[in-house]
DNA sequence: AAGCGTTTGTGAAGGCACGCACAAAGTCGT
DNA sequence: ACGACTTTGTGCGTGCCTTCACAAACGCTT
């Protein structure tokens, strides 16, 4: 599982910082000093986005509620799976009747930080680039692309879906004036970690990888890695060893 | 790691038998030369196209022999980690030496099925699947592709990388008539589980799905998926966690 | 040949996640 | 109002994965 790789500051399991004063949690009467000790795990957290694509099907659908089985079933988990989910989130739910799919929705997307739009830069307009610029998939669920660069003379000036592809220079300045902003780098493997490096020093914090290369960052910064080239591979070993179970060798 | 969903048959967890427990002296051989008697986790292969890909750059930069410690290094995990993985193909490591390149990179290609050259089709010439008939890294890595389809009249017959885009219904004789092949979905969500019926029925066991659904399938067809928007919602889930620890809210 | 430094392979321990099963809590029918 | 039914929330056992730590194995030097 965690076969994304994450290089997420590691939360301590036991300590938790006391009382700091203003906590802008709900509207839980926490009687005791600390609001909220819960900590999501990764696990969890990599499956709510899940949940919140199954949830917008079913209000889609016209449901007012859902039961952690339907819901369950609609995001392709288990049940209680689901339920110990949405536990580290809160108890949003009604014994007796579930889930109000509103609800769960904006608090979802409230935990997974969708309410404020999130800016989005892609660099490298390559083949892979481009369409992930004409994806429509990423402003409909809270983020919006602000730029788009490459150094690439030929492919600068050119208009995708609506915005210029801009020089790699401009990168800096875009990154710094806007303030927080997620990076998807889709430039080759051999210039990746250079691009890296000038994206983490003008701010950046957050990088969903698409180069098939490790890249190296400070602590504070996530990265995610999507590689098409290892998941091919990974289906492959399955493959090969369907094979060989049906030509009758040991598995 | 899930985390990336594999519904893949689930291996027997009882015996398993990584590498030796019979150092001591060659009695009686339990049973006769088995090829591979080790179950690999999964854990492990989801590391072994990054090890893959971390042999091939120390090939190319002219290492003959690397240690446990280096291309742990290159790959991005801990030695101790890659060591335990590298134990489940067997022992190919020189003590007080290292692992020589070349052999390992063979031997984990073995592992992966890389010797016999996939076939790919891709189902879905929109945006993305455009850019990914156009990927050179496919090619490079055992992968070739031998059929793009799509169900839009406007799209049939165009050439994208020196292949025909084709109509969807040739999509069946083409994966009955060439053994075994991966299918890659880079359809709308609205169709992507008919589509995947399609390719069920006509042979499909392999199956990378780029599609923001949860598609069903039969137990012996193993699914991928690759979901960007997902994958942007759990970076901005961490860059929220960060803000609010930044601003003084308790973790 | 023997000792020394290096590195692998692996037993063992700890942590994390998953799933079961059930009490608590709510709704609905009568 | 009350009992029966439904569904959530979660304590707990189990198994997988990771990490530590070290003995065995190998090359190199003397």
């Amino acid at each position: 599982m965690d076969d994304d790789v994450v290089r997420s500051a590691r939360l301590r399991p036991g300590r938790n910082r006391p009382g700091a004063g203003d906590d802008l949690a709900d509207l839980g009467p926490c009687e005791s000093a600390v609001p909220m000790p819960v900590e999501v795990p990764e696990a969890t957290v990599s499956r709510l986005p899940q949940y919140l694509r199954a949830l917008s099907a079913l209000a889609e659908a016209g449901l007012r509620t859902v039961s952690s089985e339907a819901l369950a079933e609609a995001a392709g988990v288990g049940s209680a799976k689901l339920r110990k989910d949405l536990s580290y989130l809160g108890s949003y739910g009604t014994r007796g009747v579930g889930y109000e799919v509103g609800e769960l929705h904006q608090h979802i997307a409230d935990r997974l930080g969708l309410t404020s739009s999130w800016r989005v830069v892609i660099v490298g307009i390559g083949n892979l680039g481009h369409a992930l610029a004409g994806y429509g998939g990423f402003a409909s669920r809270g983020f919006s692309v602000v730029g788009l660069f490459d150094v690439d003379p030929t492919v600068v000036g050119e208009v995708v879906s609506g915005l210029r592809v801009r020089p790699l220079d401009d990168l800096e300045a875009t990154v710094r004036e806007g303030g927080a902003t997620i990076a998807v780098l889709t430039v080759p493997a051999g210039v990746a970690q250079g691009v890296c490096d000038r994206l983490v020093a003008a701010g950046v914090t957050s990088v969903l990888n698409f180069a098939p290369t490790v890249i190296r960052v400070p602590d504070h910064v996530d990265v995610r890695k999507v590689d098409l080239a290892s998941e091919l591979q990974i289906l492959a070993f399955h493959a090969q060893r369907k094979a060989h179970v049906r030509v009758g060798e040991v598995v």
